[in-house]
DNA sequence: ATACCGTCTGTAGCCGCTACAGACTCAAGC
DNA sequence: GCTTGAGTCTGTAGCGGCTACAGACGGTAT
């Protein structure tokens, strides 16, 4: 096994990831603390595996407990799987909510959107309907 | 008109706006400082109408800077239509892109739990995914 | 009198970063 | 050797939009 030797900059690049993100990684131990050549920190390929996995994880929309959870069951066994498809399947239910939220979001916007320029209401659409008060 | 009359406990009922909410509404300025009755903040009808246009406004995902914007263009004329309608437009952008940033979640999210629950997979196939690298 | 609810202020926490300031290390070029 | 510049370091504070206390006080009902 060769020594860690990438610095902080590089892992930066490669794994398309923030110097200051690694840093609040590390501090909320999420990353391990690497070992350092004087007072700058180095990382190994494992690093990359592992901020690579973080950063997929998190453009899922795992939250970053999610996230260690996941990344506990990775160094789990085959056994995990089943954990894991469970996590995937709730955090997945919340993102269809996500959705559906933004989808009447959507669909509210657009109708005020489109009244407002078809210009044939006495107000303002959009300010109207965020006056009214129908519970 | 009457005096305002109505306390913090009533005016988060009818709004159904917390408390803890209002106040901070207050501190940051979105809404004015109510009179007093002694120690305790009394409001009036006026205050009802402004939070709820608060509060349907941020439940299409304005932002509270936004919803200053739309309380000013709302007290304005009705010149301020375009202005709103662009303001909307623009965030109705904001929101479709969530939209789509979420669909792609849940595509992999959904393809991943699909996959896991074939289990024809030798290994876990949503760890497989978050774990293989490529750019 | 006492219990209880409502309200008050002030502060700190949540999430997931991001953005500094100010110090240092190190290698290359002159 | 001396300077310059890029990279890195620590520590702290900020963002948005709340939410959650603690601990004090007010007003009413029993």
């Amino acid at each position: 096994m060769l020594a860690p030797s990438i610095p902080i900059g590089e892992l930066s690049r490669r794994t398309d990831c923030n110097i200051e993100t690694i840093r609040y990684y590390e501090r909320i131990g999420l990353l391990p603390e690497p070992p350092r050549r004087g007072r700058y920190r180095r990382y190994g390929s494992g690093d990359v595996r592992v901020l690579g996995f973080i950063r997929r994880s998190r453009g899922l929309g795992f939250t970053l407990q999610e996230v260690r959870a996941l990344i506990g069951l990775a160094a789990g066994g085959h056994a995990s799987c089943a954990e894991a498809r469970n996590l995937a399947a709730l955090h997945l239910k919340d993102v269809r909510s996500r959705i559906a939220d933004l989808r009447r979001m959507e669909r509210v916007l657009a109708d005020a959107v489109r009244a407002c320029d078809l210009g044939s209401d006495p107000g303002c659409p959009l300010i109207d309907a965020l006056s009214e008060h129908r519970a």
